[in-house]
DNA sequence: TTAATTTTGTACTAGTTCGTATAATAGTAG
DNA sequence: CTACTATTATACGAACTAGTACAAAATTAA
């Protein structure tokens, strides 16, 4: 790619503008987030973002991807190493508690607090939504898989709805947190329950 | 209270429209819902609206109400009941997978899946979210505090934080029947899930 | 009948919504 | 210095928005 191309020079950063309307539709959800609201929070005028990004749906769906990077960068350490399962959880789970409080109020998951209300009538952003699912889902299964050869986990039990259970416990822990709920509850929660995701041993 | 009240009688039935509001809303969502689409799916005009529910967010929480009544009615019964914990956490999940799939395509928990991104500008409504969460966890924690006085469970688990991982179960299933995910392989996910959730005995 | 009361229907308003047409701006290429 | 290209700024428009003023309608009470 060129260093310089020709045209008039971005006056934008793609990755900050981004950052900050993930903020905004974190705070106030798809459908209620105007677009001169994020106009002024990209501090980029109206034509200027529908050049860069689109419409609105197309926003949203960026800003999606955005906050998934960000969760990716905050958990994907644990996935290739040699934490055992019930540390590489926990990790996870406060990594992710980290980022789900990281704004006063809390805000929880931008893609699972604001995203399923759009499900119905925007098949794009639920298709992002299930795709969503379907990658945690296989991070989780990876962790429960990995401990099976490791003899940390039973072989019997299923690493595929282990995986779900285990992203349902971010679930919870998302709207909870969104709903008020306080961290250190939270993390009492996280400590209660990893052990019941790992210890399952005495199952058919 | 009497039978006849002085004015112009009603021409709706308060728990019809209350149900028709509720579906709306639940496609919708809350703020991509308008009051025009409001007044048709009613079959009620604004005015007549606003007497009787208030605005928008006043009929949202109607709406709320009257979802929680109908889980309440669809689940309530395994509380006080001479079923075993597991029994009673597989009705209770299965009685809620099928209002989640009751319409086509599945729209999941109207409270979990439309309320979320309403909640930090909307206190009221965020209030609301935060009372259904400690509603529904006592009604877990009820069903593992009865299994401990029969020596379903062990007593020296934590039966607040497994209430609280058994609605995080409800809330997974609401939110994937909505992003797409097969009753089927919910209902199978069910099915490994509560073993997991009674039989973590040999815990510290 | 008449008055009182409640619900309903029409019509409106002031503000907001998303998206775009058009032109100015700021750089590169030759 | 002239073309070319990409980004930015101004300004607009047609549609929709939540909420309400006002009058008509339908009932009960006296």
């Amino acid at each position: 790619m060129n260093e310089k191309t020709r045209g008039r020079p971005r006056q934008y950063d793609r990755e900050q503008v981004l950052a900050s309307v993930l903020s905004l539709f974190s705070e106030k959800g798809y459908s209620a987030t105007s677009l001169d609201e994020i106009s002024e929070a990209m501090n980029m005028s109206r034509p200027s973002i529908y050049n860069a990004f689109g419409d609105k749906e197309s926003i949203y769906l960026h800003a999606m991807d955005s906050f998934r990077k960000q969760m990716r960068r905050a958990v994907g350490k644990y996935l290739d190493s040699e934490y055992d399962l019930e540390t590489a959880l926990v990790n996870t789970y406060l990594s992710a508690l980290k980022v789900y409080f990281s704004s006063q109020p809390a805000q929880g998951c931008f893609i699972f607090c604001t995203g399923p209300a759009e499900v119905i009538n925007q098949p794009v952003i639920k298709e992002k939504i299930s795709d969503t699912l379907i990658e945690v889902d296989e991070f989780f299964q990876v962790l429960f898989t990995n401990a099976q050869e490791q003899g940390d986990y039973p072989k019997n039990m299923d690493a595929s709805n282990a995986g779900k259970l285990a992203q349902g416990v971010l679930h919870t822990i998302a709207l909870r947190g969104r709903a008020g709920e306080s961290q250190a509850s939270l993390k009492r929660f996280i400590e209660f329950t990893v052990p019941v995701l790992c210890k399952s041993g005495s199952n058919s």
